[in-house]
DNA sequence: GTCTATAGAAGGATAGAC
DNA sequence: GTCTATCCTTCTATAGAC
């Protein structure tokens, strides 16, 4: 029974993320989502009630799993410079299995900004920012990284990584136009981001 | 008549356009941009036939004047340094303007890529993108641009932009977190990303 | 737990009067 | 050109049998 059930609500959520991703939760349709679980729409409100429950549940999931991509950042052990290698490095291959998440993720937001807070009211902001700062004091003399830039300086990382993402359907258009494979521009983009920004704020 | 309908016809427009920006394609309703523009459905029907009609208007409209917006990069008189201070500050002066328009352009795209192809089928990018070498080709020798990354120093220069407007929803909620002004922080970010990328591309 | 059938509401679109 | 009334389809959600 919980073995089977497991297995129900497991096709239903698949299904679910997959169709979410793809139109978005107005675009969504429960009749689309039950086909490709293999089931009927009544078994869809059986296991989450409503379209919203089931929207929510999808969402939060993947939500994290974007999010918490960024927590390598703030973990110690690595200089300044290993780190924003690794993250583009690690950021960027996870987009490359989940390329339709960024875009998703950030739409949602803009149509309902109440749904992040709910995801980050937990974390503290304020002195995981400064814990960066903190972290690398010692070698902050190479940097122009104050704490005035830093959101700059953040933002900025996370735009060079997600961007080209959340674009994807415009930027293979025009490199089509031009004779530029976007798989590649992905895989040389690694690299490409963390030099760009390294040259940029180094002293 | 002419000009009763000009009105008529302009109150709906703005209104779509308005709704379709919040809302997105599937999630605007009729009923809602009938209400703003203070009229009812039946005469939304009678200027542009369907939902459809409507928000083609609307979103080639909007699309045109978001990518007008790159133009001045591609006209000479400038030097490579003045052309990227230039675009920041006009780039994001118009999105300051327009906050949410780079997300739902973004968006309706990856949902339906066949849109950009229509506006940007008469653009030989091959040849714009050649343009700009071409251009400086004369103080190349001060950056590290070459055929192969000039992708990767477009779409950073288009990220750095237009990121912070396409993540508004997120961005608002973690500065409010850490006491960051998102205005003042796009105020700044026109110098910024300008000093950044040059830093950056600079040999 | 899963299905069929259907209720009930909402949305896009049209007919027809003025 | 603008309105009211309404049709028709689609969608979410539930009832009830198995």
């Amino acid at each position: 029974m919980s073995e089977n059930e497991k297995l129900t609500e497991e096709k239903i959520f698949e299904a679910a993320t997959i169709v979410f991703e793809e139109e978005g939760l107005s675009g969504a349709r429960m009749q689309s989502i039950a086909d490709r679980a293999g089931i009927n729409k009544a078994l869809l409100h059986y296991y989450f009630r409503t379209k919203d429950h089931l929207f929510e549940a999808v969402f939060t999931k993947l939500a994290k799993k974007m999010f918490m991509k960024f927590n390598p950042i703030f973990e110690n052990h690595l200089s300044l410079e290993e780190k924003i290698r690794f993250f583009f490095k690690e950021h960027i291959s996870f987009m490359q299995q989940n390329p339709k998440l960024p875009g998703f993720i950030l739409n949602e937001i803009n149509h309902n900004p109440q749904r992040i807070q709910k995801l980050i009211k937990n974390i503290e902001f304020k002195n995981l920012w400064l814990k960066i700062l903190e972290q690398h004091k010692d070698e902050l003399y190479k940097y122009n990284i104050t704490e005035e830039t830093l959101p700059q300086i953040m933002t900025t990382i996370a735009s060079l990584s997600v961007f080209p993402f959340a674009a994807k359907g415009i930027l293979e258009v025009i490199f089509e136009n031009m004779g530029v494979d976007f798989d590649k521009y992905i895989e040389m983009r690694k690299n490409f981001a963390a030099d760009f920004v390294i040259k940029a704020i180094t002293k």
